[in-house]
DNA sequence: TGTACATCAGTGAACGCGCGTTCACTGATGTAC
DNA sequence: TGTACATCAGTGAACGCGCGTTCACTGATGTAC
């Protein structure tokens, strides 16, 4: 049965924002259109109205989970407490609301050009913004550029290594290292 | 047709070779048994006759790739070398033959119990080892520890970072600008 | 505002496909005499 | 050393299953008069 406009894109938006958090805690292959479907109360016939494909919402979902800048580092002053956040025990358990670039960049590697090329862009957002934030605003330069890199890898990184070990010690030494790695 | 003891031996360990490559290259999910088997010149049927799951290989093969320590990094004057190799242009694109760290760590949360403890095992004892080595052999401390954490997870997402880029010179910033961190 | 009809979001059965795993069978290996 | 037989690595058909995608159909929406 048909749905009222304004609904229908809600259901759009839901699917995307279902997709979303299923694709960061279980990784695109292990997700298939009718859990997603289900998700939101629709089955999975009715996604075709609203993707092509998997792929076409596989690019878009990089583009909704990589919107807007790192959560509230808006200048360097505020790096301590981002760190903190992205290295804490917390988002080592919530994959599915964590960070889009650490639960994924594994799997990208080996997906589609179009997923590819949507995930590199997100990246290059991302290092961009790192860069003019830890430069207060002021225009990046290439130290200031290679900051922001290195930021963005060891905070990747150290999730990762921390998301893939058993013990809650070593798990927690390797957030603290890299924190302080941050400094 | 039976086959004998020592070519039977040798299959097993072409089997192994063979999963250990293409997991890196592909991940775990996009290598089937029969690819594995009909690398080696076997059929999938003949797999059952040396492992009793995909899931067993799994961990087996984690142990094999992981195997030794980190590339001929004995010592600290041997780390930028090795920092060097790891951070190539040729890293980046030989997947297969590459880290299983890198290849694998964004696969591994997602699955089961055996095959994350063996992930878990080869990374502290890919850590114990970067201390070492970044301790000249000395019995490692805690600083040591926290440089080797920061160096394992440095190199694991400058890699995953460049291999993720589209761009070849955004590419080669983000290997220059982890090299040099790295120093 | 009320009616008639075209639109189209959503349903659910069906498709082809690839996967991990099982199993009856084959025939070379290797052992017991 | 030679023969008879048990073993077991490997084959290939078959299984159940889940997946992405298609499609004929339904019925509420929204538009034209």
């Amino acid at each position: 049965m048909k749905v009222s406009k304004s609904t229908a894109a809600e259901h759009r938006a839901a699917l995307l924002a279902a997709a979303s958090r299923l694709f960061r805690e279980k990784g695109f292959d292990k997700v298939g259109i009718a859990e997603i479907a289900a998700e939101v109360g629709l089955t999975h016939g009715a996604f075709y109205t609203h993707f092509p494909s998997k792929e076409a919402l596989c690019v878009e979902a990089i583009a909704t989970m990589t919107r807007g800048n790192p959560v509230g580092l808006k200048a360097a002053h505020d790096l301590d407490a981002f760190v903190a956040a992205y290295l804490s025990p917390q988002h080592v358990i919530a994959r599915g609301d964590g960070c889009a670039f650490a639960a994924l960049s594994g799997d990208t590697v080996r997906e589609t050009e179009a997923i590819r090329s949507a995930f590199s862009q997100a990246i290059e957002h991302l290092i961009d913004g790192f860069a003019e934030a830890l430069g207060d605003g002021r225009p990046a330069n290439a130290a200031r550029r290679a900051r922001g890199i290195k930021t963005v890898a060891s905070l990747i990184g150290g999730l990762l290594l921390a998301r893939n070990v058993t013990s809650v010690g070593l798990r927690d030494e390797i957030l603290s290292a890299m924190k302080a790695s941050l400094r």
